[in-house]
DNA sequence: GTCGACTCTGACGTTGACGTCAAGGCTCGG
DNA sequence: CCGAGCCTTGACGTCAACGTCAGAGTCGAC
């Protein structure tokens, strides 16, 4: 998907030479959709929001989806069940990933002067990062919720091995303590 | 909210000398709203489905809410916007705790056996577990995302780098290699 | 008891992300 | 060139998770 840029720039031919979009045919909408994992109207939902474009579309107006396509559906489901996001944000995501890779493109390029690919790559940098901030957060937040839920999973645990040993007197008893509320924080 | 068990069993009085309930005086909807950060017709909706039942009602029918129940709201959030569950979902996993806490208390029963007990606590344990493979599974989808994204952002630092020093002729150039397609799984 | 603030129960509206259906257009093998 | 499939664009339906509104009821202070 970053080859790309997403049908932006890159006027330069196709240099035909490498495959990049020989050997795969492109799909029909609904081979498409299949091989996705979504269906054709989630295809064209996206495509109206301007998530996703085509590889190119017959005279006649039929879709046709190429490999990076497909790999950009993924990619949007992804960060739908991982992040969570909407389609509106994920749209921003695309876009700068975009951008990217425009970037990328602009930076190999000869006319291109060191300056202003410094620039370049710094708004990539800053792109990039603060979607990681994003990410980070959430991931934070899950160990968070991860050690909780260990926390309680090894009393359970402790229990059952003091009733492995009928005997041994070791019991804390009194409150059920931080099993009920351990919330870390609460921001 | 684990020392109720949500309005469940425990028959034996509310043993009047720690403050489980009193010191803080029970809201109503409105405060409650407030107070969770969540909207009035949220919390209906939660009752509605049987996520959230008020602390007490007035005889004339109005809700009373207590901290608990405020955890408890913050937990559902919690759910939904770390895990992305639905309320149906979040009713299980809610309706899990509830019986932990539950078998918390007859653990402590002195007329439960010890038979009893281990079988309460392995069912207990079962249940953590089970909720802790979908966290744990999140986690490591998360990890790998926040590893594909550092991959890119590290690039991006050594091409700057690389222009900090600019007769260095350290450059990788070639293909955009793992910066696009470095998905770790899809199952 | 009475007034104002708060709350109740329906019931219908909304938004996001599609599902579904109808009426026609495109493609490609024979 | 032609028919079987595949595809197109509307347009309306749906589901979750609430928002919103109306009309009536409740509570606490005075």
């Amino acid at each position: 998907m970053a080859t790309t840029a997403h049908r932006g720039a890159a006027g330069t031919a196709p240099a035909a030479g490498s495959p990049p979009t020989a050997g795969a045919p492109l799909l029909g909408i609904g081979a498409a959709a299949v091989r996705a994992g979504v269906s054709e109207r989630a295809l064209r939902y996206y495509q109206q929001l301007g998530l996703l474009v085509p590889a190119c579309t017959t005279p006649g107006g039929l879709r046709r989806y190429s490999e990076d396509d497909l790999a950009r559906v993924a990619r949007i489901r992804e960060l739908q069940a991982l992040l969570g996001l909407n389609l509106d944000e994920i749209a921003v995501v695309l876009r700068n990933e975009d951008r990217l890779a425009e970037i990328r493109l602009s930076y190999h390029d000869e006319r291109t002067s060191d300056g202003e690919r410094r620039r370049l790559t710094r708004e990539c940098l800053s792109l990039q990062e603060s979607l990681r901030g994003t990410v980070e957060a959430k991931r934070v937040a899950l160990d968070g919720f991860l050690a909780d839920l260990d926390a309680r999973i090894r009393k359970c645990r402790d229990l059952l091995a003091g009733y492995r040993e009928p005997e041994t007197p070791r019991q804390d008893k009194g409150e059920p303590a931080s099993l009920g509320s351990a919330r870390p924080q609460h921001g």
